[in-house]
DNA sequence: GGGATACTTCCAAAATTTTCGAAATACCCA
DNA sequence: TGGGTATTTCGAAAATTTTGGAAGTATCCC
C-alpha cells in the first residue's frame, strides 16, 4: 500500500462523522445499510451525508450496490485489513538489534 | 475507546507527511528519532514539522522526551494497538445471523 | 556570561474541509 | 405519463488545516 493511498483512507476516518457511519456499516457486516437508514441514525441533512459516504467510496473503503430506489452501503472489509496492515506493517525494522552495545563488534 | 479520540487519531494519521512521521517512528522502535533527523530525511520547514509533531502528540500517538538539545520522538505503540482494536472491533454484531431467514421464527 | 545548536511558538496567507438548502437525477408503481 | 420516494449534485458560506518565515525558548559548552 501506498502512503497517499493510507493517508487518504486515514484521513477519511479521521472525521467523527464518517467515522461513525464507517462504524455502522462494519457493525452491520454483510448486510449493509441503506444510506437513508444511516441519516436517521445521525440526523444529518442528507446533501451532507452523501458528501461524507463520497468521500468514502473514493478511498475504497465503502462500496455500495443499488437495490431499486434504495443505495445499500457496506464496509469494504479487505481494505480495512490493508489498511490495518499497513500501519502495523515493519514495527521496528529500524531498530537497534537487541544485542547491540556502543562500540559493539558487527 | 470514544469515537471522538479515535477520529482525532486517524485525523492525526490522515495527512501524508504525518502519516510518513509516523511510520519513520514506528520503524524506529524504541530507539526513537530525534526531531532533527525526521526533518532531514523530510526536507520540510521546521515549525511546519513541529506543527505536525505536535498534532501527533496531542492525539497520544507520538511521545517526546528531552535528551540535552535534542527532542527524541517516539511511536506510542500501545495507542496503535488500542485504535487499531477499535477498527476491527465489533465487526459484523449487527448482522443477520448466518441462519436466519424472511419469515423464520425467532 | 557568551555563543552555538535544537526546537517551538507567533503570525499570517493559501488551500481545503464541512455543512446544508435547493435543484437535479434515479427508480418504481399505477 | 404522472407522481412518489431515495439519493446525489450544485452552489456557497463558515471553519479548519497546512505551510513556513521570523522570533523566541531550552540546553549545552567554553
Amino acid at each position: 500500500m501506498k502512503v497517499e493511498k493510507a493517508a487518504k483512507q486515514l484521513e477519511a476516518l479521521g472525521n467523527p462523522t464518517r467515522l461513525q457511519v464507517y462504524r455502522m456499516l462494519v457493525r452491520a457486516g454483510k448486510d449493509g445499510l441503506a444510506v437513508g437508514r444511516l441519516q436517521d441514525r445521525l440526523g444529518i441533512a442528507a446533501s451532507t451525508l452523501s458528501h461524507h459516504l463520497h468521500r468514502l467510496i473514493l478511498t475504497g473503503l465503502v462500496r455500495q450496490e443499488r437495490q431499486a430506489t434504495t443505495l445499500i452501503c457496506r464496509a469494504n472489509y479487505p481494505a480495512m485489513d490493508a489498511l490495518l496492515g499497513f500501519l502495523a506493517d515493519e514495527c521496528c525494522v529500524d531498530a537497534t538489534p537487541a544485542g547491540a552495545r556502543a562500540g559493539e563488534a558487527a
